[in-house]
DNA sequence: GGCAGTTTGCCATTTCTTCGGCAGTTTTTG
DNA sequence: CAAAAACTGCCGAAGAAATGGCAAACTGCC
């Protein structure tokens, strides 16, 4: 079952892909008079059998402006009915939850989420296309290979995304290895790669398209740590320590990734040597952004420091006129979510450099007009 | 040279010790009608020769209440006079400085010891007694090889301190190799062992004792990010990723150290499969810690949370009577800048605490008088 | 064109934290 | 033992940021 959430972003082909994956698995709607039924009147409420459209009804409202709390125990309801019955609305409903505005819900529902038992190792399913459990990946699976206008390589070795500095980037031997071990797939924008303190079951090599990895705060604050891009590869230390995954991946963009198990892991890095010294190296490199960003994070007093930091990272580096860059589009929220801040604050720092002529708006485009002012800002 | 620092704390022996190296490096002082040594009124201050008393009163008010900023000219003069002229005393200036209570001259004082050549692989000043480098390691190192009490091992493979889980916990074969590349010293409490952004001349195993990690804002702000024990080791990443240091070490405790130069730790990496392994094992815990450490220290709201989990942490796991506990002694600044926060703010929360019945002071102890009132503030 | 949902901008209020200062107490040092 | 330094505790003021709420602009979709 894909774990696409944000229904009311998805394309058609997403949803109806979801939406038909998940009428492949076998449907037990809870027994109305089992105690789990009986646990919300939400969770009563559902009809014994919706048609899709009415269940894209159904979650939309979570997304609402003036997000409505949603009963605990209705998410806990929704919690037992996958765990017991592998109910997949019931995981759609907790999913969808863990991206509700309304923080409270949202850290509930993740915390579910992480504790689930079917995100264990033995059942990868956030990683459909190419699971190695039978059961899910013998049915419609070859018909998809490709969607999302993205081509897939099958074989690592003859692969044409991998660019120097690639995390595959091994010797011949060893990436025939790693692609005997490793499965590919392509997700969707907003897909759910892992979620925070969920059981590794592995790593995932991003081929193309980027993933934001984030942490959710008990109080359901968002941090994102950072966008891993092509090249890199996700998971990597928690497969190798066997604990739970540090943060939460999320696909940004449509991507392609290479998601090889746990233990294959841990197979080609006894036997073959390049395979430690790579590791130590990206981990190594990794370390270092964590400490940075904790420098960055902790250290920095003020939200504009950061704000102007966070504005300075993403301007392109193409020196065009020296004085002016622009700059990706991305929301108030999203830029709160990634320097530690709320988004009024962040609004009110851009009014402010706005007001300073640091930057300028152009329609849904930042343009840096004061590097130079910027970069004192951010200390 | 001995980068022991705080001179007002350190015992006779230590002092004494560090002078004395000091005085063995040839000392040229500054041309009075150099550029340099006008650069500052307070340098031309200086008398020609400084008995070591008088060198001790000039530092010692660095560390007064009421701090005065020390000119950042005359810091630049002692940088200048250290990169041209080692001139010992003017490297030790800037040590003290960086321990300075005043913000802005103990960050100015960092970066400056962190942008130092000396600091630089082919001299590694701060690992004295076993340095590699002829003209430092010949003179009295032999007569000083075991001082502050403690024993030194001069051979890994039969050091007595190795306990399970201990990053020199490697087969006989390796852990010769190891003994034959590093360098056992021992240090005593306060020496800083590198300083942040100074480029990584090798890693430290640390075999007794501990070591604070700590990082340094640009306004002075110190934040304490670990206190790393025996076993562990320092350095690692910024090693392997020839970078330089991600965090400023300073002894916490007298301690045992080995040092292993990057090219050698690189060596080893590529000949023995089982050091490949233990280095990623290695770097994925820390890097774990690290994203615990961001979402404890960012994600958290209040301060008086991250202050519990701090209590919390370091109060013994001997549940003698499930509802008390000792803690260590630490001051409020040091607690502060454990949870990036204000000395001021710790002493505020902490009489709060006292008030709330949660913690009590006996003598210089603290005592924990309700574990779970705690961990519910810990969120 | 109209609607729903999202995004932005803004306000007042409140909470939390820091700053600077000062006095009392404890610890270290000579 | 006495002096010096460091640590603790406390106060008021100032500042930064979060909160909650609301309206306007903008978007995509029916």
């Amino acid at each position: 079952m894909l774990l696409t959430n944000r229904v009311q972003l998805m394309r058609p082909l997403v949803a109806g892909n979801l939406l038909r994956r998940s009428g492949l698995v076998s449907i037990r709607w809870p027994d109305p008079s089992s105690d789990h039924a009986r646990l919300s009147a939400g969770w009563n409420a559902l009809p014994a059998r919706r048609p899709e459209t009415e269940l894209l009804r159904e979650v939309a409202p979570l997304a609402s402006p003036n997000p409505e709390k949603i009963d605990p125990l209705y998410l806990f309801a929704c919690h037992t009915q996958w765990e017991l019955h592998e109910e997949p609305s019931a995981a759609w409903e907790l999913l969808a939850a863990g991206q509700s505005p309304h923080p409270d819900t949202r850290a509930h529902a993740r915390s579910l989420l992480a504790s689930s038992r079917h995100f264990d190792a033995d059942r990868p399913i956030p990683e459909p296309e190419s699971a190695p459990t039978e059961e899910q990946s013998l049915d419609t699976e070859t018909t998809m290979k490709a969607p999302y206008g993205l081509d897939l390589n099958d074989d690592c070795t003859e692969c044409t995304l991998r660019k120097p500095g690639f995390f595959c980037g091994f010797s011949k031997e060893t990436l025939h290895a790693l692609n005997l071990v490793s499965h590919k797939s392509v997700l969707p924008a907003r897909a759910v790669l892992f979620v925070e303190g969920q059981a590794a079951r592995g790593l995932f090599i991003i081929c193309s398209g980027k993933v934001n990895l984030s942490t959710t705060s008990r109080e359901g604050k968002i941090l994102i740590l950072k966008t891993a891009e092509a090249g890199e590869v996700l998971g990597l230390s928690a497969a190798i320590s066997n604990v739970g995954y540090e943060a939460t991946a999320e696909t940004a963009t449509p991507c392609q990734l290479n998601f090889v198990d746990r233990k294959q892991i841990l197979d080609l890095l006894e036997n073959h040597k390049e395979v430690g010294v790579h590791v130590a190296h990206c981990l190594s490199r990794d370390f270092q952004a964590a400490y940075r960003d904790i420098h960055d994070l902790v250290m920095t007093r003020s939200s504009a420091g950061k704000l102007a930091r966070l504005l300075l990272s993403h301007s392109a580096d193409d020196d065009e006129s020296a004085e002016r860059r622009v700059h990706s589009t991305m929301t108030h929220e999203e830029m709160a979510q990634r320097i530690g801040s709320s988004r009024e604050t962040v609004t009110r720092l851009l009014s402010d450099l706005k007001k300073k002529q640091l930057i300028r708006s152009e329609g849904s485009l930042l343009v840096i007009r004061d590097r130079c002012g910027l970069e004192a800002l951010a200390v």
